[in-house]
DNA sequence: GCATGATCATTC
DNA sequence: GAATGATCATGC
């Protein structure tokens, strides 16, 4: 078990150390082992790099580093630094929607900073050779701000309107809504058409690749 | 089931 | 090939 970084600096600090290690590499100074593929450990890439830079582990919710406000995410990338996957957010409310609001929604207040480890994710290397990238802290704002809240309001009055059948990965042009749970058989409440309670899949909010590439690029161009 | 960490794999 | 919908591991 790490201490925590105490300042924004220090988490910066522990993170460029690892730019340029392996998983393996790192898996190994942490005693634990790599999988030889993700078909069924799909998040030890995160839960690595949360062990490695004192993150809280477990399932509590908000930021993986609640005493500076920071988040971590970890991010697949092709050789050319491209988005192999889209990036998981948060779960997305679907009764009880009235009150919420952009500004205090669960997506605003866990983008408002990002430590982004970029990783190799080409699945024809092993887990084990894929190596962590540059790390850099990032602020949800300005344009892109604005484009997620766009996303954001037009799926929350879809969900608030009983419509969340209708919400599919389609809808949201940097933000999008899709199934989020452990298998088809897990149900939650929703609002159905006529404003009664139905029962649903979860869904969770996951950023498209055409947004967090443009965030890598911004960086790194 | 909710929430964390995401990638898989079927469908288009 | 890429995107959507589905799924896997873990700790309450």
């Amino acid at each position: 078990m790490k201490a925590s970084p105490s300042t924004i600096d220090e988490l910066l600090d522990r993170a460029e150390a690892l730019a340029g290690l392996t998983l393996g590499e790192l898996a190994q100074s942490e005693n634990i082992r790599v999988p030889n593929d993700f078909k069924r450990e799909k998040g030890w890439s995160g839960q690595l790099l949360e062990l490695a830079l004192g993150a809280e582990a477990g399932s509590k919710a908000q930021q993986d580093f609640a005493n500076i406000g920071v988040e971590l995410k970890t991010i697949p990338i092709d050789v050319n630094g491209y988005p192999l996957e889209t990036t998981y957010v948060c779960y997305a409310h679907l009764v009880d929607v009235a009150g919420i609001h952009w500004a205090t929604s669960s997506v605003r207040n866990k983008l408002n900073k990002v430590l982004w480890v970029p990783i190799d994710g080409r699945r024809d290397i092993p887990p084990s050779e894929r190596t962590i990238g540059t790390p850099f802290l990032w602020s949800l704002q300005g344009q892109q701000e604005a484009y997620l809240r766009q996303d954001w309001e037009e799926i929350m009055d879809m969900i608030a309107m009983g419509d969340i059948e209708k919400v599919t990965a389609r809808y949201g042009e940097y933000m999008q809504l899709r199934p989020k749970a452990a298998n088809g058989s897990v149900l939650t409440d929703a609002i159905g058409k006529n404003g009664q309670i139905i029962q649903t899949r979860p869904r969770g909010f996951y950023l498209r690749k055409e947004f967090t590439h443009k965030i890598l690029d911004d960086y790194f161009s």
